[in-house]
Order: C-alpha cells, then sequence, then structure tokens
DNA sequence: CTGCTTCGTTGAACCGATTCAGCCAACGGT
DNA sequence: ACCGTTGGCTGAATCGGTTCAACGAAGCAG
C-alpha cells in the first residue's frame, strides 16, 4: 500500500537516485525516463514521504504560526494569508493557537522544533518569551507578526499603531467632538500601549479631552462591562474610541440596551475593522488593518530568508492602517 | 546544534537504544540510567527529531483537519477542540483551510497525504471528493464532522439537523407565528437540506405557513441582500428563520437599516449560535450546535481508531443541537 | 551448584527519501 | 584516431530515530 522510490524505480526499470531526480529535478531526466517513472508513479498510486524527504535533506517546507487567538476573526485572516502563501510556494504550514496561555504557548513551540519547522512566524501575546529564545538559540527564522521586532536582526511585519491612535482622534476632533472616551486593553501588550501614545499625542495636538478606561482581555463581554462606567461617568463624552472591534461590539451592544442612539448620542470607532464590524447592526466606523495581507507577508518573508540564508537582510515592514467610516460615526450636533 | 540520539548515547556512556527506551518507555530504564540520561539530554538542549520517529516507527502521531471556512466561528471552535485534545494526546493537528475551494481541498489533501498524517477529520463541502476515496483506499481512519457518515465502515460526530430545523419552527409556532419566511442555503449541503426537512415537517405539524428563500454563499452578505426580498413578499411573514447565524446577522441589519423593529416587528432565529450572534446589538435567539465539543470528540474518536486498530469499532455519533432563546424573539402580539 | 527468570542494556538493521562521486555513451574538435 | 566535455544514469552512504534479537548479571527455587 504505502509505495516507496524504490518500487518505482524497480517498476520504471531505473535507479532509485532517478526517481529521486524526476521528483526534484525533473529537467535532469530525459524524456523517455521522464515517461517510464511518471507511469510507474501513477500505477503504483506512488506519494513520497515528506518524513523521509525531510530528514535527510534536513529541511522541513514546514513553516510555524503561532497565535494568541484563533478565535479572534482578525489571527483567522491572518492565518489565510500565511496559509495561502505557504501553499503557493509548497511550504506547509503548521497552525498553532495557544489561547493566550503561556504554557499551550510553550508546548506548541515545542512541538514545532520537534517538527524542526524551518521558521516561525509569531504575535507574541506576552514580554520574555522562552520559548522564543530557544528557537534564536537554534537558528530558526522568525518573523514577527503585528508587533515590531526590537532588534534589527529579526523581521517583522506590522502596523504603526501610533499612527492609528492618532488618526482614530484626529478624525473625531474633526466631527466636533471635544471629549472622548478611550477604551484600552493591558497595556503590557505593545500594540495597546503604541495606540495609546497615538491616542494621547493626537488629543494635545487637537486639543480634546480623553477619559481612559481598560478592560482586562480584549473580548467583546469585557467591552460590554465596560460600558457601564463610561455611562456613569461624569464626564460627558460624546465619543467613544476602542482599542479592537470585538471590545467595540461588546460597547455598542450595552449602549443599545440602555436605548442610547448611534451615533446620534454616540459616536463609535473600534480597531481592525474585522468583517462583522461591517454587518454589525450599526455598520462600525473602525481602523482597518489587511490582516490577510500581514500574513501573506510575514510568510513570504520568512520563505526568502529560509531560502536565501546568509544573505537575507531582515526587515521590519510597518503598515498605515486605514480610517474606515461607516454608520456608527457621525459630525456632533449641538 | 541540532543534536541526535547518539549525542546524548555517548554522553550518558550508554547505547543508543537506551536513550530510545528512555524517551518511550521510561519505566525499562534503571534510576541510576535515567539520571545520566536526563542530564545529558539537558546539557545537550536535545529535543528529538518528529521525522525521522515518524519515519521508522511509521505512525506519524500527526491528524490532518480540514476546514470549508476558517472565517466562520463555528469552524475555529471546533479547530480549537480538536486542536487542545491532539495536543493532550501528544498528537500534532494539521489544519488545512479550502476556502470551499475543491483544488485548494485537493491540493491539501496531497499534502496530508505526503505528510503521512494518521487519521483525517474533514467537513466536506461537497459530494463525491476525490481526494477522500484516495484516503479510504490508503486505509487513512476518517471522520466526518457536522456531517453523518453514509457508511457504518466510517466514523462522524455530527448534528441532527432533522431536529434543530424541526424545534426552531416549533418554537416560532408557540410563540404565535403562523407564517413564517425560512432563508437556506444550497440544498446541494447536506446540512442544508435536513434542516428544510425538518423546518417543512414541523411546519406541517404546527400548520404553519413557510416562505421560502434562498442565499448561494452562507454568509452575512448574502443575508443581507435576501432581506429585501422578503420585505417585499406578498405574504406578511412575521418571523424569520436563517440556516447560519452569520446569514441571520445580515438580516438583522437589512431591517434595521429598514426601519423594521426586532423583536416587535420580526422575531428572528439563526443557526450555530456563534459568539458574535451573542453580542450582537440585538442579541440573536439561535439553534447552538456543541462546536468544542464536535472537534475534541472527533479527536478523541480518531485517536482512539489509531491507537487501536482493528478491534475499534466505528460510530456515528448524533447530537441533538440546543435552541438558545435571546431577544431577537418575542410571543406574537395582535 | 545448576537451571530458569527477570531486568536492564546493547548495537546492528531498518524506515524512505536525498546526495554525490563515479560511470558510460555520444559528440565535437583537432 | 584520440581526447575532453557533457548529459544521463547508477547505487551506496546517509539522515536520526525505533525495533528487536541477543546478552550479562542478579535473584531465586530445588
Amino acid at each position: 500500500m504505502a509505495n516507496s522510490i524504490r518500487d518505482v524505480a524497480s517498476r520504471a526499470q531505473v535507479a532509485v537516485g532517478t526517481v529521486s531526480n524526476f521528483l526534484n529535478r525533473p529537467d535532469r531526466v530525459a524524456e523517455a525516463t521522464r515517461k517510464k517513472i511518471e507511469s510507474a508513479i501513477a500505477e503504483l498510486n506512488f506519494v513520497p514521504n515528506a518524513s523521509a524527504r525531510h530528514l535527510r535533506s534536513g529541511s522541513s517546507r514546514t513553516i510555524g504560526l503561532l497565535v494568541p487567538d484563533i478565535t479572534n476573526p482578525f489571527f483567522t485572516e491572518v492565518a489565510r494569508g500565511a496559509g495561502d502563501t505557504a501553499s503557493e510556494n509548497d511550504y506547509t504550514l503548521l497552525l498553532c493557537n495557544s489561547d493566550e496561555d503561556p504554557k499551550k504557548e510553550e508546548r506548541h513551540l515545542k512541538v514545532l522544533i520537534e517538527q524542526r519547522i524551518c521558521g516561525l512566524l509569531i504575535t507574541p501575546s506576552f514580554e520574555g518569551l522562552a520559548g522564543v529564545a530557544e528557537l534564536n538559540r537554534r537558528n530558526i527564522p522568525t518573523t514577527f507578526i503585528d508587533r515590531k521586532a526590537e532588534s534589527p536582526e529579526q523581521s517583522s511585519v506590522s502596523m504603526d499603531d501610533f499612527y492609528g491612535g492618532k488618526s482614530a482622534i484626529k478624525y473625531l476632533a474633526s466631527l466636533g467632538h471635544t471629549s472622548i472616551a478611550w477604551v484600552n486593553g493591558p497595556l503590557s501588550i505593545a500594540q495597546c500601549a503604541s495606540r495609546e501614545d497615538g491616542v494621547m499625542d493626537s488629543a494635545k495636538e487637537q486639543n480634546v479631552k480623553i477619559n481612559k478606561f481598560q478592560v482586562n482581555q480584549m473580548r467583546s463581554q469585557n467591552g460590554y462591562e465596560v460600558a457601564k462606567n463610561i455611562l456613569e461617568s461624569t464626564s460627558q463624552v460624546t465619543a467613544i474610541f476602542c482599542a479592537n472591534d470585538l471590545v467595540a461590539l461588546g460597547v455598542l451592544r450595552a449602549l443599545l440596551e440602555n436605548g442610547k442612539k448611534i451615533p446620534n448620542d454616540y459616536a463609535l470607532i473600534g480597531y481592525d475593522d474585522i468583517g462583522f464590524s461591517a454587518s454589525a447592526s450599526i455598520p462600525l466606523t473602525s481602523i482597518a488593518q489587511p490582516a490577510y495581507k500581514l500574513g501573506a507577508l510575514a510568510a513570504q518573508m520568512i520563505i526568502n530568508e529560509v531560502e536565501n540564508g546568509k544573505k537575507f537582510k531582515h526587515e521590519q515592514i510597518v503598515f498605515k492602517p486605514e480610517l474606515v467610516i461607516r454608520a456608527s460615526t457621525q459630525a456632533l450636533r449641538n
């Protein structure tokens, strides 16, 4: 049932080396021989064994992708992008989800090392990951996604979060809003910190007042809960900017339940522009991040690095996010 | 850098076979020897090579999961369930997304065969998949997810779609609705067909009138578009049942844009109970499917089959979906 | 003291590919 | 006729684990 290259060779009356050449460098095989091998493969239903190939050749053509939350549509899109690019280049993508749990993350990293992945794509969810250091020690190329690499020795594909935070506030200010609630996630997440810097920077420029709120996890339920605080807060904000769409959707639900009108009573902006935001009952204005492109590009970069070895030069690519205006925001009316 | 079992053996002053035993059957190794090997492994930073292991042992401890749409939160949950169970049992999950594209599906199947996966979990999106037949020919255990296996020779973990369709209509009838719009996907999808059977069966029982509508893809945008037809239709329906939550969310958006009140003007029910439904601006009543559990159980079943070989008996497990009542439905008032 | 287990260990063979030095024709140039 | 090149092919060695027959030592019964 499981045929080997030797079965093919004997059936086609050629040497095993020739079959291997046919598989990997068909141009070195004469036309007649090629045909014999082709039909032998077809008759035997032969499919090469990836393990054997990897073992001998040393390179696994497998790249790992480790995301913190597969449930978040943003990462789903990243995975699609990386997966498609990997497929197109005949690489296999091994997708791992850590559920924001450091233990699971470490475990996945260990499995990835066992699999001898030739490259890793990762969106680290915490600082100082022991596992990533381990990868480094083993010289496994690593590219950060949605997080800028600190050292010029590492590649990354990330977003300009400072700019994103800034442009949301700038836009709200242009609509006449002067008192804005800013709902952020943990500052330990690099993206959140940068967005906050952008928010505060723009607030100063535009002479706008910011009211900070905080959620522990960036999920819908947390947004729903924090909305109460916003409603009860003494300062009368007229706009709300959330650090991610899931949180914004939670806030939206809470506001509507309290009889508020969006965008009349509150302008609302999210971040990420996940698919559900466009089709939310009040389509959400958001800061769009090209998640698919992020994944696709990161995969392409790691493949380049794997194939070009030392002469590859590391890059830190930073995209500018884009404001997408929908129904959840409008000019302030007095 | 890449240390082998032989390096460990020489460092620990034992034979390679002993190191292998330590790795796989530690109980057969004496305490003193165990310690020597342990420290040798730690000093050398040794991690076994999965390819070599698979090659020799013949079994890959890798199971493939092929889903039609990684973008759908339902499948994301299935993947989480399967992934967690695989991890717990020291298996590796190889997640592939076909994007409902038969070509991608075939390509992924080929890669999975190259990887010599020991088992496959799949939600087929079309009939008569050539690739799956190929898997069968190679005796690779296959378990269907969310789709009942036809033959008793195959395992499946699926949902009772007939019951699901039926219970939605029954519930709406109990609220007093007598004219209901039913928005279904393509009947070529087995799940859609069964749900429709349930709908029609219950309609007869409850003496309710069903107005059929159809979408080509079960995505939000399609629901949004079909809603216009519902609004323009001459028959005055008071409730709408959609074949999945994404479609229902699209319908919801369209209705609200047209000034309709939910649930006052229309009761609305979805299917799947994805996370976004609970936090939609009008939380959606839905037919809940335990996606995580589906994935976890399917993984467990395939692992059992792999480990117990011939004496394993195939099962077709069918869960009953559950009605989850939220704000999008209420009793009809005249 | 002998024979029989049991326990722990050994190391060569093997899994199925790739690699590479080496071989044989065929061909062209002189 | 001879030599150098080139294109195509060969097959043994190899990658890093697992497997398994065989072996020595220790323990125990008679």
